[in-house]
Formats: C-alpha cells, sequence, structure tokens
DNA sequence: GCTTTCAAGTGATGTAGATCACATTCAGGC
DNA sequence: GCCTGAATGTGATCTACATCACTTGAAAGC
C-alpha cells in the first residue's frame, strides 16, 4: 500500500531504501467509508491527506448554508484545509469522501520532521505546491472568462473518469454553476 | 536596497551575514518605468521578481483580445508567469508596470542554486508558495459565491491603499466584474 | 495653451444563469 | 418487494451583470 506514496514521491524525487525507511513510519494508513468525514468545519485539522484510492471533496458551507466544492482529490492527490493545519486552528471547510476511500495521513509534526530532515521531502512539497498554485491560477482565470457550459466540457475532456465518477448536483458545484443549468447542457 | 529583501526573508526565516552575503548577488536590480513590461506574452520568462518598490499588474489576454488581471504585485511580493519560467517555456501571462517600479530579478538557475545549497531558501519558497496557495482558494471561494459589490468592498477593506494606487478599469478587471458595473457601486 | 487620450459616470437594453416548482427514475435499506 | 430518498430533467420566471452608446472631466503630450 505504502508502495503507492514510495512511486508517488519518485515521480519527483528519487529515494535510497533507507530514505524511505525513513519516511514511511510517519504515515498513518486509515480507511473511511463513502460520507464519512476527514475534516469537518470549526474542528482542529490533525493531517493532511495523501489518497491511496477512492474520491474525496473539500466543501465549504456558507452562512446561509450553501455548500461550494472547492476542489475533488482523486487517488494520488494531497488534500487538507491547508490554512488550518499550517496554523492548527480550526477548519473552516469540510473534507469528506465522495467514494470509499483509503489515505495516508502526516500530522503536522511528521510534515515539519520530514521537511527538516530531508531536504528530498521539502523540495518534493515545494514542487508539489507550485503546481497546484499553477493549476489554481489557470481555475481561476477559467472561472473569470470562460462560460459555464465551456467550463463544463473542459472539465469533460481533461478529467473524463472524474465526471463519470461523480453525481453531476457536485460537478456542478465545483463548476460554479446550479445543478439545474449544468443538466441542461448535457443536451 | 538589498535590505528590504533580507527584512522580508527574515520574516520567515533567519539568516546569518554570511547567509545574506552568499544569497544577495543573485539577485539583479532592475528598475521599469509606468507601462514597461517585464514580461510579454510569447517571449521565455527569464526571472521571478521581487518588487521592491511600485506596482505590477499579471494579466492574460484571450483570444478575443479581452484582459484580464490575474493579480496585482505590490512592494514586497514575488511574481511572474511561475509556468513558463519553471518549464522555461513561453509566457501566456504578461507582467508589467501600473506605475514606475523596481525590483529585483531572479533566474531559474540562481533560484535552483539557492534552494540546493541553502535549504532554509527551499523552506522560505515553500512558504511562499504555500501562503499564496492558500490566498488564492479564498479568493476563488469568493469569486464562485460573492456577489461583485461585496468583492469590491472586501477588496477596499483588505487593501484600501491598493484602491487608491489602481483606476477602477484595473479593478473590475482584476475582480471580474465590468468596468461599467464597478462604477455603480460606488454610489 | 491646445489637443488628444484616458478615466469615469450613466442610461437603455440584452443575456447567462439562478431560483422555484414539479415530475421521473433509480438505488438502497429493511 | 416495498418504500424512501437521491439524482436528474425540464418549464417558467427573475436578476445580476454585460454590453453598447454617449457624456464629462482630467491628465499627458507637444
Amino acid at each position: 500500500m505504502q508502495d503507492v506514496l514510495r512511486g508517488h514521491l519518485e515521480k519527483i524525487i528519487p529515494l535510497t531504501d533507507e530514505e524511505f525507511a525513513f519516511i514511511e513510519p510517519h504515515f498513518l494508513l486509515r480507511k473511511y467509508k463513502k460520507h464519512q468525514f476527514l475534516i469537518q468545519e470549526g474542528m482542529p485539522v490533525k493531517y493532511v491527506y495523501f489518497v491511496v484510492s477512492g474520491l474525496l471533496k473539500l466543501v465549504h458551507t456558507d452562512d446561509s448554508g450553501k455548500q461550494q466544492i472547492i476542489s475533488f482529490a482523486l487517488e494520488d492527490w494531497w488534500e487538507s484545509d491547508y490554512q488550518a493545519f499550517y496554523t492548527q486552528s480550526e477548519a473552516t471547510f469540510s473534507l469528506d469522501c465522495v467514494e470509499d476511500s483509503t489515505v495516508l495521513c502526516l500530522s503536522l509534526e511528521s510534515y515539519q520532521t520530514l521537511c527538516a530532515s530531508l531536504p528530498k521531502m521539502e523540495h518534493f512539497f515545494l514542487e508539489k505546491a507550485n503546481r497546484g498554485y499553477m493549476a489554481l491560477q489557470r481555475r481561476l482565470l477559467a472561472l473569470m472568462t470562460t462560460q459555464a457550459q465551456e467550463r463544463y466540457e473542459q472539465l469533460l475532456k481533461q478529467h473524463p473518469a472524474l465526471v463519470q465518477r461523480v453525481p453531476k448536483t457536485l460537478l456542478a458545484s465545483y463548476l460554479g454553476v446550479s445543478r439545474e443549468t449544468l443538466s441542461r447542457f448535457s443536451a
């Protein structure tokens, strides 16, 4: 199971067996069922999660109770309420399972230990953060410039698997469009 | 002038004089006039920029020629077309001066040298990347959930100085709203 | 000083997409 | 096998905001 993690890390930083032997015990393997929460709004955030299998959604609930999907986390993705995680404060997002999922949990302490003792790991996280930043920038731009229907079509192209796995209601929320409007696009 | 840089770095990582003496020569000081371009769409991106003084805007131009402001870069901000910078490919954004500006330029080679030889620097950039990511996430959320007028009011609260310094037309583009609509809010 | 350009306000009209309301189909729990 | 709730489709109406068209005022260039 941890092989997945090693493969994932080694896409960016090659590791010796000793190094991986040092890294691996910092992660905690956990399984969650569909609809279970990994993070709940208002609660402390203990971990950042690496998705081994399954599918999570990161959600924000506004004052009027409406839910917005900030992002989906598929296999091989890292997810958390980073703000709350890094500052060890209360979650403003919730993270829960769209499907039964297996994740690896990394505590802030372990995260810091890994970064401090293995520059490679810090490099790995920097790389991930940068890519995440660039991806968000593109998403922001798309949200500002592109019509809802085109955004949907681009999602279909770029993540056809995701569209298959996720109810349209959730896709709509992710795309920033109402359920009804999204439904009218399929035609 | 480089004092500004040292102060900025030391907000996150304390440095010895020797360390800073090693870091500093990697930066190139440059001055630009209002309307001058640091990065032009279609051209290679040589540097990431640290703004010592002045104000820059990162802009995307779509097929129909319309401009969207991805972000502003005030004093103490880092900016570039990161995608193009890291992959040493052609810019899809342009970066130009809203006001006369002084910047420090860091090449990819120097960036990599700094990260490789000083783990502190890698840590610094990781910290910056993470904060940038979280800020973008909040902006994305605001764009999806909040009305244009409220977004404007929040900008007024959070960056009153920016609103003073920047023509409304540019603010509108940054907020993802038309010039005319923004104008009707002031009343 | 004059002209040209840029920033900004404002009315009239158009439209993407929200919201509300209801029908239908489908999967799961017991 | 029945019942309940989720997921989806679809019509009618409403609204935030875009777009177009024009005016005014102020700054910049020569």
